[in-house]
DNA sequence: AATTGGACTTAACATTAAATTAACATAAAA
DNA sequence: TTTTATGTTAATTTAATGTTAAGTCCAATT
C-alpha cells in the first residue's frame, strides 16, 4: 500500500527536503505552499500524514488543522505541526487543535520518518485495535477506550477482556478461559467470576453476559 | 564543528586509506577492526559518520547496524555499509537494517567524501527536538525542557526517556526496555526502576506511568 | 598518582497493586 | 423447593515495583 503524505510549508527548502525524503522511502508526496491550497488539496487526495508547518502566509496553521479535523473525510489524517524553533511554542504544545503531534524545525529526516512510519504501524495492525459496540481495545497501550475516554486496567483483567473479545458473541465455556487466559496455573473457579465482576463495574453491565451452565459472552 | 567518523573494517588498507582521506578533510577519525569494538567505541564517541564494512571477522556488519539502530544514542549517526563488489549486496540492499547507504568496493574516495558531505550538509542546521506533552527533549544537548527550563540529565536516563517518548502511550515491556536502551548488555531488574524514578523526580510522577506485570508507559 | 565526584548499577528491604481465595448471598434451573 | 451455578465482598496472598543506600567504575581535576 502506498501512503500518501501531503507537505504544507511556505518554505521551498523544507518543502524539498521533506519531499525528497518521503519519496526515497516510497510514500506519495503532494505539497502546498499556503493554507487554503492545503486545505483543497487535503480533501481531494484524503492522505494519510499530513506535515502543518505553525506560520503560513495566508493562515494559521492551527487553523487549518481545526478546518480539517471538521471535515470526516480527514478523520483518519495523522496531522503533524512544525514549528520553527524559536516561534512560541507554548500555545501550539498546549492547544490541542486536533493535531497528532508536534515537532520543532529544523527537522532531523530521521525521527520524522520514523514518527511518520510508528504512526501507520499503529493503524495498519489490524490486530492490536479490537473495536465492538463502543468498546476498542488496544494491545499497545494495554487499555480500553471507552465513549472516547481511556482505561488503563490490570493485566488479568485486559486479557481476559481481549480473550473474550477475540470472538464477539461466541460463547466461552469455563474452562476454555481458564486455559485460555490463565494457562497452566491452575486456579480457583471464583476468580474468574471476580474479574468478570470488575470488567462489568468499570464498562456496564452489559459488556459481558452470562451463560449459565456454560460460560461467559461478550456482547458485539 | 568537528565532526565525527568511526570506520570499521578488518582490512587495514581500507582503514588506512579512509583514514587519511577523512582526516586531510579535518575529520576526526576513529577506527575498528571488528564488531564489538566497533560497537563499544561507537557507543563511547557517538560518531557522526559510521562506514560499516558488510564482513567482519566477528559479527556480520548488518547485526552491528541493527544493534547501534536500537540505541537511542546513535539515532542521529549516518551509517554507510561497504561490501565488497562481488559479494551478494542484495540482502543489504533490500534489507533495510537502518543503514542509510550503501556502497561497493573499492572505494572512489571522491564519491565517499562527497557523500559524506551531503550528509552532514542536510544534517547541519538540524536540531532535534521531540516534544510531547510539556516535555521537550533535545537529543542535541542531551537535555529535556520542562516549564521553560532546561536540564541536563544523565545519558541513561536521557536514553529511557527518548526510547519511551518514541512512542508515547505505549506500554514499553521490561525486556523491550532492557533491549532497547541496555543492548545487550544484561542488567538487573530493578535497574530500570531505578532509573524510572529519578525522571519522575525530576519530571513528576506523571511523566512515565506503571503498568504492573507488564512495563511502563510515557504519558502523551 | 591520588582525589574527587558523578553516573550507573546492585542488593536489600519496604511498599503496594493486583490476583486470588474464602465465605457467604443470590438467582436460575431442575 | 431444592440444587447448583454464579455474584459479591472483603480478607489474604503473591508478585511486582518502589526506595534507599552502598559499591563500582570512569573521567575529570588537583
Amino acid at each position: 500500500m502506498e501512503y500518501k503524505v501531503l507537505i504544507v510549508d511556505d518554505e521551498e527548502d523544507i518543502r524539498k527536503l521533506l519531499s525528497y525524503n518521503f519519496e526515497k522511502e516510497g510514500y506519495v508526496v503532494y505539497t502546498a505552499s499556503t493554507g487554503m491550497k492545503a486545505f483543497d488539496l487535503a480533501m481531494k487526495i484524503i492522505p494519510d500524514i499530513i506535515f502543518l508547518d505553525v506560520m503560513l502566509p495566508d493562515i494559521d496553521g492551527i487553523e487549518i488543522c481545526e478546518m480539517m479535523r471538521k471535515q470526516p473525510a480527514l478523520n483518519n489524517s495523522y496531522i503533524l505541526f512544525l514549528s520553527a524553533r524559536n516561534e512560541d511554542y507554548s500555545q501550539v504544545a498546549g492547544y490541542r487543535a486536533g493535531g497528532d503531534d508536534y515537532i520543532v524545525k529544523p527537522v532531523r529526516m530521521r525521527i520524522l520518518l520514523h514518527k511518520a512510519k510508528a504512526f501507520l504501524d499503529r493503524n495498519t495492525q489490524v490486530v492490536t485495535k479490537i473495536e465492538t459496540n463502543s468498546v476498542l481495545l488496544d494491545n499497545e497501550r494495554y487499555s480500553i477506550m471507552k465513549d472516547g475516554k481511556e482505561n488503563i486496567i490490570p493485566k488479568k483483567e485486559f486479557e481476559l477482556l481481549a480473550y473474550l473479545m477475540s470472538s464477539p458473541n461466541k460463547v466461552f465455556r469455563r474452562e476454555e478461559i481458564l486455559s485460555g487466559v490463565w494457562g497452566d496455573s491452575k486456579v480457583s473457579d471464583r476468580t474468574i467470576d471476580v474479574h468478570v465482576r470488575k470488567l462489568r463495574e468499570k464498562f456496564g453491565m452489559g459488556i459481558i453476559r452470562t451463560v449459565k451452565g456454560v460460560g461467559y459472552r461478550y456482547m458485539g
